[in-house]
DNA sequence: AAGCCGGTCAACCGCCGGGGG
DNA sequence: GCCCCCGGCGGTTGACCGGCT
């Protein structure tokens, strides 16, 4: 017997949707939450199969979704977990907040396959692609580049991200005592995904994490150590000197552990992700260690919390 | 200007697994 | 245990666009 079709497709519509379509959608949506898929359709006034409302939601519509390229470290993460995974798309797209599955996976087939190819590394695999046998390519004929100089993901390790975190902690002796002590007084408040929009919001990099003095600031309850310093916001009231600093590793991973928030002892890697909310001085972070992930289950957006 | 071609990505298709009856 | 429904997933398609000839 045949499997029943997910709808009645007899007069549905295909294709691209149409802004009306969309507006329909995203008012049904807003109005009544994510119900039966099968049933909104009806309920919202469209000529569409249920499944295709949900694609659109998912993939378009939601107002968390991140728009534009994957940056280099978005980049660079979808590379390791596919190490890891293989195209389970969804799963790694779990830990990149704002992305869905279907962007990695274009994204993965129209820039990094590419990209890894011409790096002699097999995007299948992760392992260096074999010589070329017959004729040599063009360009990597004249420069051949070996392996292990390449900046390539290597499957079995999931602390390249930790190592790289490290690596800047290295050039941040001096500060160590400060930034310590200021971490220490980190507040981490759990943020739900859906609590924020990252629409058209830049990735921050570490090194655009500002340090504000506590003793300048007016926290209500307790100082705090982070606030962001897009270009949008680098004039905050809040943020009095224009100390520049890279938040390492360990200087996440004391906050969280400051937090209360963790009782096991786990090792991991904080990537700040967004600056979404300028008004409020916090900075949006992600876990985005590979190896515990899994541990970790929708709660990856993390907040240091600022004045 | 027109046609071709390759790249991109939104959308679709078919399968699978979980949950409920 | 079986069936059905539903949502989720990964692979694929095709419309669209820009660059090139």
């Amino acid at each position: 017997m045949g499997r029943q079709p997910c709808c009645e497709k007899v007069g549905l519509k295909k294709g691209p949707w149409t802004a009306e379509e969309d507006k329909r959608l995203i008012t049904f949506i807003l109005t009544n939450g994510q119900c039966c898929w099968r049933a909104v359709p009806k309920l919202a006034g469209l000529l569409r199969c249920g499944k295709s409302c949900r694609l659109r939601w998912t993939n378009y519509l939601r107002p968390d979704l991140k728009r534009g390229l994957l940056s280099e470290y978005e980049e660079k993460m979808v590379i390791d977990l596919h190490a890891q995974l293989g195209n389970r798309w969804s799963k790694i797209a779990s830990h990149l907040p704002g992305r869905t599955d279907n962007e990695i996976k274009n994204h993965w087939n129209t820039h990094i396959k590419k990209k890894l190819r011409k790096m002699g590394i097999d995007p299948l695999t992760h392992k260096p692609l074999p010589p070329p046998t017959t004729e040599p390519p063009p360009e990597e004929a004249a420069e051949p580049k070996r392996p292990e100089e390449e900046v390539q993901p290597r499957p079995a390790d999931t602390n390249s991200l930790q190592e790289s975190a490290m690596m800047e902690s290295a050039e941040l002796d001096n500060n160590e005592d400060k930034i310590m002590s200021l971490i220490d007084s980190t507040e981490l408040l759990f943020v739900n995904n859906s609590d924020f929009c990252i629409d058209e919001i830049p990735v921050i990099e570490s090194h655009e994490i500002l340090l504000s003095s506590n003793e300048n600031s007016s926290p209500p309850s307790s100082s705090s150590s982070f606030s962001s310093s897009s270009s949008s916001n680098s004039s905050s009231s809040n943020v009095v000197e224009d100390v520049q600093f890279s938040p390492t590793f360990d200087d996440y991973y004391s906050a969280i552990m400051n937090s209360g928030f963790w009782d096991d002892d786990f090792s991991c890697t904080l990537e700040l992700l967004n600056d979404f909310d300028s008004e409020m001085n916090t900075v949006n972070a992600v876990v985005v260690e590979p190896s515990v992930v899994n541990m970790i289950a929708d709660e990856e957006s993390w907040r240091f919390n600022g004045m």
